[in-house]
DNA sequence: AACCTACAGATAATCGATTATTTTCGGTAG
DNA sequence: CTACCGAAAATAATCGATTATCTGTAGGTT
């Protein structure tokens, strides 16, 4: 592996973790020293979260964690709103029986991982938030467009890194028998439902920030 | 302005142009020296084209110009047919005054804006590309949801690249009946019949390149 | 007291050279 | 004739240092 895998990794951990809070400055001078490699692998590493969304680069200033909150974590979520569920249908009319077993396994997977590493835990597990993350991208790749997986993606990471500087979730909302039903409706062929499922799920995860 | 962005400027331009055929390899030693720059900086410029979704990484064999084609522009309009038409509806339910008179403004702009630079010409012009994205952007705008637009510059930019190295566009469309339609259903605020004629206009024209 | 200006320190941008890896091209054995 | 191996060339990755630019502050001016 590269050295600069290795930094944009780290970095990349690092942020979408909130261990920087929003409009830190990023230097590429002390990322450089702290990682013992030289300004241009921490200039390429930080460009590279640039593409992604998890840096903002101000000309001539430098590199910074991207402003966030609450507004656009539910602009986000809008966003999802919208192209998710249409997905979705897609999803349903053309999905293989291979896509079928891909997200009984998935969900299944979901529901067997804790919520929190260890009773008390204030956030879910990391192992919770991929299980999640590749739950919802299964159901989607049914439409077998490359493209709009590429958005989804795109947007969950941008999700994963407003969600840190929002408030806490409902711990009280019960997720899984959401995500259980939007998975029999979805096998089940019934694609108005799925859908509709769908885009209350993500509003609903939106709400529970808002208050 | 710096010298990484004359270049980064210079390649994207070059790239949606269609001055490199896909799969070509952009190496930064010979990018540096045409445009008389150290490595870094062309290495600077590559990178933010990968993060654009302009340029490819091969890792440890270099940049090149991703491999697109009809199919890849066929997934595109279809990504975009299910996201737009629900941003519009979106649109049509908030844009205000403003939002009214900048959709007219743009398909005026467009509506006056000849299709072609010279008579014969068989690519449109830059101009008219240029217009009708900005009409179709300001459509969206009056969602109010920067991160749905940020969506939209991404798949049109990525539409632009692939619909190069797809075949030329039947020239009998005509376009602009469908962009004043979607216009005048937008502004008399049925969004029913403007979602739908804006998902016919892109499946329309993403079929006219499929024969 | 408020505002401009010059200085000093910090930091971003850029460079030229070095190291490591991949690819290519002969050459040789089977 | 083909397949394998190794040296040479090409090129990607990395480095350390230099130059240009910005930021904040001290000092002077209105």
């Amino acid at each position: 592996m590269t050295a600069s895998e290795r930094v944009y990794a780290s970095l990349r951990a690092a942020v979408l973790e909130g261990q920087f809070p929003p409009c830190q400055a990023l230097k590429p001078q002390e990322l450089a020293t702290r990682h013992g490699v030289s300004l241009a692998v921490a200039r390429e590493a930080l460009l590279r979260l640039v593409g992604e969304g998890l840096a903002d680069r101000l000309p001539k200033r430098g590199f910074a964690v991207p402003a966030t909150g609450a507004e656009r974590w539910q602009q986000i979520a809008e966003a999802r709103s919208l192209m998710e569920p249409a997905a979705l249908r897609l999803a349903v009319a053309r999905g293989d029986l291979e896509w079928e077993a891909a997200v009984r396994a998935s969900h299944h997977r979901l529901a067997g991982t804790p919520f929190f590493e260890r009773p008390g835990d204030t956030w879910v597990s990391d192992a919770w938030a991929e299980a999640h993350r590749r739950f919802h991208r299964t159901l989607l790749e049914g439409c077998g467009n490359d493209v709009v997986l590429e958005t989804f993606d795109r947007l969950w990471t941008a999700g994963e890194l407003a969600r840190r500087w929002s408030l806490a979730a409902d711990p009280a909302r019960d997720a899984d028998a959401e995500h259980r039903a939007i998975e029999e409706a979805a096998l089940a062929r019934e694609a108005d439902r799925a859908a509709d499922l769908l885009c209350r799920h993500i509003l609903h995860t939106a709400a529970s920030l808002k208050s």
